[in-house]
DNA sequence: GAATTTGCCTAAAGCTATTAGGCAGATGCA
DNA sequence: TGCATCTGCCTAATAGCTTTAGGCAAATTC
């Protein structure tokens, strides 16, 4: 029989393509060996499982974000930074959905460790130089950005902000303005007035 | 043959619980099924199909969502309604996880029109009468606090602030200082300094 | 060129989803 | 109370996805 030349990497990378297409829940090894023109069992011999598969799928999402944010940051600083690892998000979901999603599957500790997960963070990390934050502020920091960011793209990308008034780009632009604001200002925790 | 007493209310009731078990990716009709010790056919007389199911279950943790965020809004305002929104969501995610992933399902948009959700936006809405914005600045912020709400919430829960220090808990506080803070002094869009 | 390894195949079993049609218990009506 | 209808759960059957076991031929190795 005619060999296909099916590796995990080919696998790997069909299977992202298809999530962009299909949406990531939907993508399947069988849908996967339709589209190599392949008998389900043959991918079996290359990855483990489903599971495996859409690991693999989420790992490769994640180093291409890490890759798109590193670059973003290399020779910004300050709000230009901000602004330019933000939109990576935001790009990166809207020109890869399948693949957006896929970053978000949950991996178990040890995978997620040696994911470019880390980097991720690190990055943040390295954006918040910018402006003047200890620890433990910098990680309060870290968390929020994280959160602002996976929390408005999944929710722009999920319809949340139907096509209403105003235009979501301005109310993006808008956050970023005031998350920068917010870290060149960040507050102290108040004083409890009952104190 | 025995009547175990199907309806779409029970089997939507219990497809929660099931959520909240298991998973609300895991929540099948064979499962639900089992649960009741029935046939899987017998369920499709109640529901029309696993989407329909699952939409329910949606619709359910939607409206439970709104009425707890109605019940956390009465009688408090400015920071302390803040804060008490913000943990309804989190501790609704907590308490009910699958329910909590259920209210992200994708709905189509009139029956997201029709659902609970719209009721979301309006306390949102409502919480900023403590603060002074007027629109578009209102918008960008309910949308700013579905974001931070959201994105908060599903990266503690996917284990994204990995269990280290400081604690997600004292996070969640600064992060709540801090919009409010920011709500207080919302900033101006920065001229353009080429401009 | 023979031996071994590798890659895709067939076959088969198990689970989920969904539809069609049947039977008995519940309900409505005289 | 008895009959007719209707409703609710059932059996049966089709179809798709997942996964494992074992086979054969093409590619690789010597």
């Amino acid at each position: 029989m005619a060999r296909v030349g099916l590796t995990p990497e080919r696998l790997t990378q069909a299977g992202a393509e298809l999530a962009d297409e299909v949406g990531f829940e939907q993508v399947t090894v069988s849908a996967l060996a339709r589209r190599f023109d392949v008998k389900v069992a043959s991918l079996y011999s290359h990855v483990k499982n489903s599971q495996d598969l859409r690991t693999r799928i989420a790992l490769l999402a994640l180093t291409e974000l890490a890759d798109r944010a590193a670059d973003a940051l290399a020779g910004r600083a300050g709000k230009e930074a901000l602004a330019a690892l933000a939109n990576v998000y935001r790009d990166y979901a809207r020109e890869h959905p399948g693949r957006y999603a896929a970053a978000q599957l949950r991996l178990d500790p040890r995978t997620a460790a040696a994911s470019a997960g880390v980097r991720h963070a690190q990055m943040t990390r390295a954006l918040l130089r910018g402006y003047d934050l200890t620890e433990p502020d910098q990680t309060h920091a870290v968390r929020l950005l994280g959160s602002v960011f996976h929390g408005y793209v999944s929710l722009e990308m999920g319809g949340g902000f139907s096509h209403s008034a105003p235009d979501t780009d301005d109310t993006w632009a808008r956050i970023l303005d005031a998350l920068d604001t917010l870290l060149r200002n960040w507050p102290e925790p108040p004083t409890d007035p009952r104190g």
